[in-house]
DNA sequence: CGTGACTGTCACATAACTGTCATGCGGCAG
DNA sequence: CTGCCGCATGACAGTTATGTGACAGTCACG
């Protein structure tokens, strides 16, 4: 459900910082500190796009980008090259290499998962935009629409925002302050227990049928997305 | 339990902007305006990870660095230093300061909290670590969950943070004045036994099946995480 | 301008959690 | 053997956090 993104990178404070960010950003990513562990680690399961530093121990990405190119399951995945300033020659500029996109270091963390989003939403959009899912819901970004077992559930914008952002993480408990931040926006001011009233609504709005609710209360923390039990 | 970050920061504005952004990412803040308050500050409770502006007052933050590296508690306390652009020496570059990772101002603070938490994982993991385990108990401190040999168990806030703490190091023994420092904070003046109720409590929720009692007491010791002997 | 939809707050009800105590047990020192 | 002392435990009443219905103000739109 998630996009699963391979960071192959050898510098670790980078590849850490990677690593969190695009977490944070609802992607899973995996680890490769070499082009030959970058190789192997997309055989096991193949990634939905592909982090490729240019310059790497043992295989350069280049290589890589190569090798990628021959497998038949990596054919067509997304590869954005990580390049350091210097090293854009024509040949990154032209992505002759094979990759689909690249990024000069050093970047923004949002100019980078922008143009991972883009990437993304050429080959797979459905991971993007469109479409969030869990267990039988569905939010539907485009047409800003929200079903439940096939039935249609509306919303409020407010309850529909607060819905987006459970979905992207399921199960993690938000306390009422980081939604507050993630929903009403980072600077507005309004009560907390606002919160609740909204997370009140969004379940009853969610309570078609006999369906069990889908949001847990952790007392003295805050709501998560998430089976009960 | 929060990890504990001293800020050693002569800039008003700047100190504040962390101290803030530092709070909501869950870390326990202190601040101090000069080399010699910090260095002061540090004596009175070692922090887990220090970030130290690198032009200071009265002491610079070359200096504090190298006093903290020669006492023995500070010796292995990760620092983190900030230096302005320009400023960004080889010897920043090199880390021969004795500091252990730096960032170039202007940062992103999402790039500064990413290298506070990769630097944390290396020394005290059990502070920045999602998910700690201890034989069948799993503890998630995302989604704010426990689980006993895969079954889900329900607990109170205080038994969730006296869980936690126990299984940052089981096996030891930690006194009821320990236990209620770590879990009812530093200022909270509530009777002694009453952590022996809590315990009792945290024993019996992790009671499932016919599951052996995880927590061992030490008569007139206290209480440790830890198989029975 | 009227609607109707949506918001943010409040007050109150309810549920969950806390801290303390009294009681009873059992090991350990003398 | 026996009387302390420390610990376990169930009960309980106080506290705190959360759920919810009501309500008035806003806003977009016809």
């Amino acid at each position: 459900m998630k996009p699963y993104v391979m960071v192959v990178e050898d510098e670790e404070a980078l590849a850490t910082l990677l690593d969190y960010n695009l977490e944070k950003e609802g992607f899973r990513v995996e680890r490769a500190a070499d082009g030959e562990e970058g190789l192997l680690k997309v055989e096991e399961e193949t990634p939905d796009l592909i982090l490729l530093d240019w310059m790497l121990p043992k295989v350069s990405g280049v290589e890589v980008c190569r090798q990628l190119r021959t497998r038949p399951e990596t054919r067509r995945t997304p590869i954005l090259m990580l390049t350091a300033r210097g090293e854009e020659t024509d040949k990154v500029r032209g992505l002759d290499t094979g990759a689909d996109d690249y990024v000069v270091k050093p970047f923004a963390m949002s100019e980078l998962t922008a143009r991972i989003r883009a990437l993304l939403r050429r080959t797979r959009p459905e991971l993007v935009d469109e479409r969030l899912e869990y267990a039988d819901i569905v939010l539907d970004r485009g047409s800003r629409r929200v079903t439940r077992s096939g039935r249609n559930v509306h919303l409020g914008p407010t309850e529909f925002r607060l819905l987006d952002f459970f979905m992207q993480r399921p199960g993690r408990v938000f306390s009422r302050e980081r939604l507050m931040d993630a929903v009403w926006g980072p600077n507005t001011y309004v009560e907390l227990r606002t919160v609740d009233v909204h997370v009140g609504r969004l379940r009853k709005a969610l309570k078609v049928g006999g369906a069990e609710d889908p949001i847990r209360t952790v007392r003295s923390a805050g709501y998560s997305l998430d089976q009960q039990a």
